[in-house]
DNA sequence: GTACTTTACCTGGACGTCCAGGTACCTTGA
DNA sequence: TCAAGGTACCTGGACGTCCAGGTAAAGTAC
């Protein structure tokens, strides 16, 4: 983080303006909605700080993770894709990453002749298992919200992504 | 939005994964972390969208915004960033292509050699109201949370960025 | 009044995200 | 069987974010 505290919080002040424009309608989903940027802003922040020694970021993360939890620990591009909730070509780049890292390989798919498979390498499981312990007792364990209210949250947001079409 | 829906949460999925793993801890966390990063995706597209016909993005539009809301319809790179709360040097990049397109202009600052002040033309003014406008009717008015849930998700995000040293 | 430190801004680069476009391969239907 | 359409992946590029490093000006201290 680089800017300092400020005295007043800018969301705060935003929905102020946005009530005497006259946009009273819109002043809390305004808020809502920039609240819900700087909130992803600064959690990524502290979980990309935990991963920078492990030389991860949180999106190569999630994909060791998502190979480790698969069966045989390989998956096609597409099929990560869907599951991450990411553009294809996110992933490619991704991959491209941890693949110099040694931390994943590409394999052909031998029931697709035009796709791979992104499979998990011990070094990469090693490190996807050590950067989860560290996530975990950093930041998972202490989101910092009071017990109920982590709950509270991840409820309406489910609701948002659900209205949002995110889910079925 | 690229990816299918999916008959599962991939959310809901890993919570189960970081409970079978003895998680259970973190699992909560993780979860309220994961749904944060993915609702912001989510929303961030849903503005993108609406400001893709204007040649805005919401980086550009926030700041068009912060310069309307001022006295003067200037301020300082740093002074914005701050308001902003993002890098300075993100706002050096979305003041060069907003200076590009006419919607604001450097200016040096009397009152400081080193420094410039952004400064927003009328057709800045302009374009950011017009932005306005189809955001609040597009996204803001209808976020897409029954009525106080919206108020709900502002509290515990206030709290979050609270904690996370993010106000005063 | 001069030397040191800090501040303001910029450049260059890394990274993740998406889109557009291209190639190779699979699938489908006549 | 074979042509048309769809799918899987990649490349190249735009954009926003941050970091590292550099220059110029302001502030501070002796």
């Amino acid at each position: 983080m680089t800017a300092p505290r400020l005295a007043v919080d800018p969301i705060v002040e935003a929905r102020r303006h946005w009530e005497e424009h006259g946009w009273s309608d819109a002043a809390e989903g305004m808020a809502a909605v920039t609240s819900i940027m700087r909130a992803q802003q600064l959690v990524l922040a502290r979980v990309d700080e935990v991963l920078r020694p492990l030389e991860l970021t949180f999106a190569r993360y999630e994909l060791l993770m998502l190979l480790h939890f698969s069966r045989t620990g390989a998956l096609p591009v597409t099929k990560a894709s869907t599951r991450l909730q990411v553009h294809p070509t996110s992933v490619t780049n991704a991959v491209d990453r941890l693949e110099a890292a040694g931390l994943v390989e590409r394999r052909r798919n031998p029931t697709d002749g035009r796709g791979i498979l992104v499979a998990l390498t011990p070094a990469g499981r090693a490190l996807a298992l050590k950067a989860t312990e560290r996530l975990n007792a950093e930041v998972f364990e202490q989101v910092g919200l009071a017990p109920r209210r982590t709950g509270t949250l991840l409820s309406v947001l489910t609701e948002l992504r659900r209205s949002a079409g995110d889910l079925a």
